[in-house]
DNA sequence: ACAAAAGTGTTCGATATACACCCATGT
DNA sequence: ACATGGGTGTATATCGAACACTTTTGT
């Protein structure tokens, strides 16, 4: 029986949340667009094979992944028995700017609005965008979609990209305040023609910190 | 590369929840106690396969049936490479009282108290409980622990089995009686010397309908 | 009579939501 | 001057947590 891991890569581009597709070269679907992934080695983990086709058909390292479901229904490749292990990876708005401009194939498409996916690759993206916008409320995987320093008018665009609805300004701020995981720098960017906007960072000490006392969900 | 599934089988015993182990045959770890499962047929579904089990196993159809995680470390198995996709089960009590009787080897034991069990299965069992607690709070796995008919007494021992607290008998009836879900019947049990309590079945069609209104939370 | 579980409301604090204006900057 | 996003507070509704007594039955 062969194993593979396929991935879901996320990253946001020009503030709309997109997914990393791969065109196919050769049969079965022959042109149609499929979540990038291969087989995995006798001598690697999964998670490990999953990393090493991030940087074969991707170009990135050091990213978020997390496992996401298993399929192995009998059929579902014409090829043969394959059992194939989902993971979902979150990119950083720098890193996604070179992500898979190498592989000629490779093409960023809006998670929300993308052609047919081969095999049962919809059902996977599906999915995988399910779980991201439920963790998106009880974790901090928000975080990951960006670089380390980030105004809050950037991380509330994150929100609203994931979650595909406009949030109200004053509630997200006070909420992110009230959570004290975010360390506000003496930094000031600017994008535009508006007021600087002070840089944050997440930080992880005080995260761990209310995690630990209850205060926040588990992971 | 082989493909198994272990089950984590779940069910309320004496008001306790427990699950279900066997104690191995043969080596690896022989005489450790461990989760139930095999190998995945060539023609069958990994769902297929662990149904399959439970009925050779524990002598148990037409349950609950989760996917949990797929572990797949090189090592994790000295005989050499398995990729194994966990699932959990729930039980009825009453299916629970003859699951497992046939196979010597097999054992109810507390969930929160067992011995260490053969490979990485003590692992994956502290994460189906971690999965089965927080998916009580959001769903209504609660209800696939009990027969169609429970008191509310009997819901709320449910709960408190699985949280591992005890909850407040009054906070508890009326976040029920809120969510709307539960259709009241004109029968009427009696458990030991006390007032007989009334019966009630879980409404799975006002449950979708209040899911689709978006008032309740996905699965 | 008493033991044991069923049944029933109110108060309070915390949290989520709705909503509007001034500020700093580039053009 | 104006367009653009940054930054700030209050009022209201909703939800979760704490808390005690009466009822019905078997022994």
């Amino acid at each position: 029986m062969r194993v593979t891991v396929d991935i879901v890569i996320f990253a946001l581009r020009d503030w709309e949340l997109q997914v990393l597709l791969i065109q196919r070269g050769i049969p079965p679907f022959e042109g149609h667009w499929a979540l990038p992934g291969g087989f995995v080695h006798e001598d690697e983990s999964l998670e490990a094979a999953a990393r090493r086709e991030l940087e074969e058909e991707a170009g990135v390292r050091d990213l978020y992944l997390e496992q996401l479901y298993t399929v192995g229904d009998p059929g579902r490749d014409p090829r043969g028995r394959v059992v194939t292990v989902a993971y979902y990876a979150l990119l950083t708005t720098e890193v996604a700017l070179v992500a898979g401009t190498d592989a000629g194939a490779a093409r960023w498409m809006p998670a929300r609005k993308h052609p047919r996916l081969a095999f049962d690759h919809d059902r996977i993206l599906g999915y995988a965008l399910e779980r991201l916008i439920n963790k998106l409320e009880y974790t901090t995987v928000g975080f990951k979609l960006l670089p380390k320093t980030f105004t809050l008018g950037q991380l509330q665009r994150v929100y609203e990209a994931v979650l595909g609805r406009p949030l109200d300004k004053r509630n997200f701020r006070r909420k992110m305040g009230l959570l004290g995981i975010l360390t506000p720098l003496d930094e000031y960017v600017q994008d535009g023609p508006s007021r600087p906007a002070q840089l944050y960072r997440f930080s992880a000490k005080r995260f761990e910190r209310l995690r630990d006392k209850g205060i926040l969900f588990p992971f």
